[in-house]
DNA sequence: TGACATTAACTGCCTAGGCAGTAATATTCG
DNA sequence: CGAATATTACTGCCTAGGCAGTTAATGTCA
């Protein structure tokens, strides 16, 4: 197989054209759109993100947060704690493992997470406006190779 | 001109394989890669991206480096005050308008940023090994649409 | 000119992530 | 079994961004 040649050289690279800049605002504009849209919920997008995987049973404990989004279990010990004192979360410590905490949504956050689907689809309709079918899926496959790249 | 179906809907959602969540993903292992390639530098990958938009006369003052950010002032006054710390960075109220302080970097911090722009086309085209140059455009524009879309 | 608005830098207070270290519990393996 | 290892939650300390408010300097305009 031969490989492409490289798409940068120092020579060539200004950074508000790279990649890595268009990335970070994407990332950014998402974020920030969440953000307004959960604002008057009282909820960030960081906290959005965490409610919507106890949710959806996706994590159970702060270590399986952690894992999901690739950060640290001390910062989601944080995050929990946040969530706690909103009254949206509760922890209790498993029988089974007492090393862990399971996590469960409250009323109020029962109540609260079924309206995140519908923000997050809002507010990546409003960024895809205009892409085809097969533009999307491009763009998911670009993206994943990128993150298959970084190993 | 026929709207194409938006991509998402509340029912086909799932968090870990939206657009969103590549994007993060991707920002975060190209922030996490400088860090790496910096960190024998002691320069953190936010620090690297002030340095280099000062280097590159992209920005002279606070107020310029947080317009190209989009971050705000203080955010900003408190990086440039830790690379002031670093010995990279000088500042020196303007004479011309005594509201602003022009930046600018020492001679170390020259030194260190003739570094930089290697070390971004090393990560970025690690990140974007196996692509051909339309694959690195339609990326690129397929970026640019979505923040456009923004607003 | 003088009132008003704008801009730049800065500060305080909050959320949030990275890293190192700790204590308790669970697992693995000699 | 029992010692070494791994895992979970947590804490402290740091960097970093968002927002509101302050002060000084500048710009605008009646």
């Amino acid at each position: 197989m031969v490989a492409a040649p490289p798409p940068y050289s120092v020579e060539s690279y200004t950074p508000d054209e790279s990649v890595g800049y268009l990335v970070a605002r994407v990332r950014a504009s998402l974020f920030a759109a969440v953000d307004r849209e959960m604002a008057p919920l009282g909820v960030s997008a960081a906290q959005f993100v965490i409610l919507l995987n106890v949710a959806q049973a996706r994590a159970s404990c702060a270590a399986d947060l952690a894992r999901e989004q690739s950060t640290d279990t001390g910062s989601m010990t944080r995050m929990i704690e946040r969530l706690v004192r909103k009254g949206l979360l509760r922890r209790a410590r498993d029988p089974k493992d007492r090393r862990v905490v399971r996590l469960e949504l409250t009323e109020s956050g029962r109540r609260l997470a079924r309206k995140l689907p519908a923000v997050a689809v809002k507010v990546l309709n409003q960024h895809l406006r205009g892409f085809s079918d097969a533009e999307f899926d491009l763009l998911k496959s670009l993206l994943r190779r990128m993150l298959a790249n970084a190993g």
